[in-house]
DNA sequence: CCCGTACGATACACGGGCGTATCGGATGCG
DNA sequence: CGCATCCGATACGCCCGTGTATCGTACGGG
């Protein structure tokens, strides 16, 4: 029987150093600029490696995207979980915990913006993206819910904080990113996580 | 002296038709997998006629953007004026009104997103966006002020309400374009713009 | 120890998009 | 009425990326 150390091993290495490539050059080069070659020169291979792992680059592109931001997801939960306070004094400082947490990675919002609208461009993507936002709701609010109650505070609609929360970090990240070093956008940013949260929560008794 | 009815006139008008059949096509294809043929058949025209009025589709694809932009925000801003209701009972109402006028284009929004991923690439190209950012809260944040004083409302901060409506507007958006069809998405995405509408006013006297 | 299998490299033919150079013809002006 | 200009069409050569077909080889099984 196939030892899995060396008979698929092998072929999961170069599937996986193809997809980590990929990243690069999405992100570099903009999905629809990407050629196949980019991407086997970055990974250190030929055009024949990259057809025996993958038939297009759209098969490539989703699987980069799949693995890349459930592995941010599983990475984030395990970071607050690791560095999760004690406690926490205010909303305030629950939030700016939370932010210094979470990344803020450009090319990843790069090759996520571009996704995002091959996604709406292709029929049954959509299904994927909405999955995978339902997928960072379900790993990411338990952690909110219970930094969130070091400082006393009961979550009230919990979809609806998942969903602001996701709405408001997306439409600042850009904001932050377009104007990089403007210390008061990302103060505002603060501001209206502090304030969402507020008021999807109560003082719990 | 030539005669801007003709001699640049039509210069100008197939210049235009290029700008605006690729809008069409960079939100079929995307802006990577945009050819110069394509914008060129969808206009009427040959290549001959792109390149004697632009040098890259980069060039084209700027010119796009920016005048699609401008032309949105503007539009936009006759649109309030032209359907300012009378009176307006609540926040809710104000910007169930506002979102009323507001339209959802997943083309536009295609488009937008790839531009604002390739401006992130390009150095020099996040100014043109930051500018336009100003330009729409300039150009929106006096007649959402009047909206709000119909209801007694007075804006607190403007600026930071102008960041925060952005952000929500351009975060909730995608969230509604993924799931078109989920009711609860677009009734959370009234909410939040009321909490935010609501923590930037104040009742004036 | 030898053979089969499959992975990844190499070779090849093809298509298509690009940019330029040249052309035709309409328009505006003297 | 004829000339100059300029816009857009046509024609050409070129390069690059693609996908497939073939090959070599290293590993695994018997």
């Amino acid at each position: 029987m196939g030892d899995l150390r060396t008979v698929s091993h092998r072929r999961a290495v170069t599937r996986q150093r193809l997809v980590d490539a990929a990243l690069g050059v999405f992100a570099e080069q903009g999905f629809g600029r990407t050629t196949v070659e980019q991407v086997c020169d970055r990974a250190g291979f030929t055009r024949g490696a990259f057809y025996s792992n993958f038939s297009s680059l759209d098969e490539l592109f989703l699987a980069m995207w799949e693995q890349r931001s459930a592995d941010m997801v599983s990475g984030l939960h395990t970071a607050f979980e690791e560095r999760m306070p004690d406690q926490v004094g205010s909303v305030r400082e629950a939030v700016e915990f939370a932010l210094a947490v979470i990344p803020v990675d450009e090319d990843w919002y790069r090759v996520s913006a571009e996704f995002t609208a091959h996604a709406l461009r292709t029929p049954g993507m959509r299904w994927v993206m909405a999955e995978r936002e339902r997928g960072i709701q379900r790993a990411l609010l338990p952690v909110i819910e219970r930094l969130l109650a070091m400082n006393g505070q009961e979550v009230v609609n919990r979809d609806a904080l998942g969903q602001a929360l996701v709405a408001v970090h997306d439409g600042t990240l850009v904001q932050c990113l377009v104007e990089p070093d403007d210390e008061v956008v990302h103060a505002r940013r603060v501001d209206l996580f502090v304030l969402v949260v507020e008021a999807h929560t109560k003082e719990s008794r």
